[in-house]
RNA sequence: GUGAUUGUAGCUCAGUUGGUUAGAGCGCCUGAUUGUGGUUCAGGAGGCCGCGGGUUCGAAUCCCGUCUUUCACCCCA
């Protein structure tokens, strides 16, 4: 790191070997569990109209007031998308009634300018999924016990599933009426954010971080004691769905989730090894309205960069994904450097990876590459065995070789 | 946006109160039977000490700025 003009931008990074690897089984594996649900990929472009994230996030959440790379280079205003639902129910808003009853996932990267720290990068990457439809406890319950069974096939463990509601939206106003009310002979006593909260976004005192905060919001009713009862019977009929199909939650009334869309359930994942953001996936029932009508939905987004943070806790790394079982072959000469290129190439054909010098290099040189590449079969030309018609086929294994048939060295490789 | 923190070889890091050609380990290259790896031994290559300015006889070391890293707040995945 000599210099950082070949650094990419802060906050963004590149992905290399080996950690490229684990990417490539997280997605591989997030593609076969959405598949057997009966989930279909959705790549929408990275670039929306602004106006997409404004309407369906809320234009007062700070994700859309100050997180968004937007620029305007003609008539209209644009922005990266800062996450995946909302150019989702773009898309499925512009197929009219099928877009009603639809279930799409996305593995894909997202934008917000914030500052870096741990887990949080300006261009982070969320595998997502959305499941359009009426509101039904029994939808939010195959939802979470989905992303569940995505943690499990990446082989995460010791995460806590979190859960709680947002009631129905007239809820809202007898919610934040009754917190408002219950948090009053408290005030002073508030932390200056959250004086400043409760009138603004009374919601976000409750998960407040200072502790002063924390022991008054222990003494006042819940959120969901606000609720109307048809919001609480739903959460209920979400909960007890879930422990019917094994899967573990823990209700959590204190659980708030940021942006505007959301509507009765909500969910969190979090994982202790991820310091101040422990959130490595986040979920929920919302209502984005775009067209003349609203769209209903329940889905959820999981961080990468977050997932594989805790993934390395449970000691799972890259390495353990990289390409294996390789043939590296060994030329001595010109002659037989260009009959190995030939061979090679045979070889890949027949879906083998398959490496080699491309320059005259000493034998000791051409077999260390080949321990380094993984390769556990290394195949040796020269002079005399392309005379011959016949090549040593070296066991990296057990370091055994034999002299083999040429045309029975391209059969058995 | 606020408050801290980091930046020396490919990687992980030393570098004493500012003082001659900036070091180590790992990795890399070459060699130890001129056709055999992963162990060992010997040799070698590789650094505008993040960048710009300042102080000084002299700066990797002190000061200022800038970019970057990491962490917390905030917010969120």
């Amino acid at each position: 790191m000599a210099s950082n003009e070949f650094q990419p931008l802060q906050g963004m990074s590149d992905i290399q070997a080996p950690e490229i690897y684990l990417w490539r089984m997280m997605e591989e594996r997030a593609r076969a569990v959405f598949t057997s649900y009966g989930y279909d990929e959705l790549r929408t472009p990275v670039l929306e109209k602004l106006s997409v994230f404004q309407r369906s996030l809320g234009d007062t959440t700070d994700v859309v007031k100050k997180e968004m790379y937007s620029f305007k280079p003609s008539k209209h205003e644009l922005a990266m998308r800062p996450e995946g639902t909302a150019g989702t129910m773009r898309h499925l808003a512009g197929r009219g009634e099928e877009g009603l009853s639809a279930r799409v996932f996305y593995i894909a990267p997202m934008f917000r300018y914030e500052r870096p720290q741990a887990g949080r990068k300006r261009q982070f990457h969320q595998v997502g999924v959305e499941a359009t439809g009426e509101p039904n406890p029994l939808a939010d319950a195959e939802t979470i016990a989905m992303q569940k069974s995505l943690l499990d096939a990446w082989g995460l463990t010791g995460s806590k599933i979190q859960i709680s509601t947002r009631g129905e939206p007239s809820d809202r106003k007898p919610v934040a009426d009754g917190l408002r009310a219950a948090l009053q002979p408290h005030l002073n006593d508030l932390c200056a954010d959250c004086q400043r909260r409760i009138d603004e976004n009374v919601l976000r005192v409750i998960d407040c971080k200072n502790e002063g905060c924390q022991t008054i919001v222990d003494q006042i009713p819940s959120a969901i004691e606000f609720m109307s009862e048809a919001s609480r019977t739903y959460l209920d009929q979400v909960i007890q769905t879930l422990e019917t199909m094994g899967v573990e939650v823990t209700v959590n009334p204190k659980l708030i989730r940021g942006l505007d869309y959301y509507v009765h359930t909500v969910w969190e994942i979090s994982h202790s090894a991820l310091g101040a953001q422990d959130a490595l996936a986040g979920g929920g029932r919302y209502e984005i309205a775009l067209g003349r009508k609203a769209i209903p939905g329940v889905g959820f987004a999981i961080g990468f960069e977050r997932a594989i943070m805790a993934l390395e806790a449970c000691g799972i790394s890259g390495e353990q994904f990289a390409p294996v079982n390789g043939v590296w072959l060994v030329s001595l000469g010109e002659t037989a450097l260009v009959e190995n290129m030939k061979l090679a190439a045979e070889l890949r054909a027949k879906g083998i990876r398959c490496g080699m010098e491309l320059e005259t290099k000493s034998m000791k040189a051409q077999m260390r590459k080949a321990n380094r590449s993984g390769a556990t079969k290394v195949i040796i030309r020269g002079d005399d065995e392309i005379e011959k018609g016949t090549a040593i086929v070296k066991n990296m294994v057990e370091g055994s070789q034999e002299e083999l048939n040429f045309e029975e060295v391209i059969r058995n490789a």
